[in-house]
DNA sequence: ACATCACATACGAAATTTCATATGTGACGT
DNA sequence: ACGTCACATATGAAATTTCGTATGTGATGT
């Protein structure tokens, strides 16, 4: 149920796939996102959005809401600072990387 | 010969395996060490210790030079600001995850 | 009750990463 | 020239990660 400390090694290794990365950086931006949002934003089938999101999920990174049928997803309220920094800094300084992504969205929370 | 800019998914792959993450940590904090530093300090073999921080210098986030018969490693002068702040400040908090590294430092720079 | 929508999970295959072992290279000493 | 020390690289095997496809689950509508 509690989760232990997040470790550097195991939050890096969240941040090393590309899927999982962009989520986690449109997250720090947009604050909330459901998993249709991401599969739009992203171009990708819903299992494999699916299937990383439960892999941040397992690690303590994002938290998943119920609101009807939909989940949303944000970053977790008690994620470590530096770990909060490090995600917010990489989305500050790579706008880039994701920007596609993000014009991507057509969401009605844009 | 010229580095293409560094993308975070390179950067954060780099730091998503033990060697070359508790690797990069020390160097934040020790400023430079030899290859034979690293073995002691993380009590690996020389190979697997080189093989990953050929890994580091092809992605530009080391830099290496010769000294006589030693090699120092040192984080990359030119790495972006960004990156080199997310490597420091993982430094700073999570020091019980490399103190026992640090501690086998046994290298006359300590 | 039944269908549908939004999402999660299971499974085996394919790709990627990591490693141990062996061998190669450059610098130094004699 | 030869040996040794410090380090780099090559090779194939093993472990890990990723993915597509198929199927399962919970909520909503009729």
């Amino acid at each position: 149920m509690s989760e232990c400390l997040l470790s550097p090694l195991t939050f890096f290794k969240c941040l090393s796939e590309d899927t999982r990365l962009k989520t986690l950086l449109m997250l720090s931006v947009k604050g909330e996102l459901c998993v249709c949002d991401l599969t739009d934003a992203l171009q990708l089938s819903q299992p494999k959005i699916s299937r990383h999101l439960a892999d941040l999920r397992k690690c303590g990174l994002v938290l998943d809401t119920r609101k009807g049928k939909w989940v949303y997803y944000q970053l977790h309220p008690d994620l470590p600072a530096w770990a909060r920094d490090v995600i917010k800094n990489t989305a500050n300084y790579n706008d880039e990387y994701f920007s596609e992504a993000l014009a991507n969205l057509s969401c009605t929370s844009c």
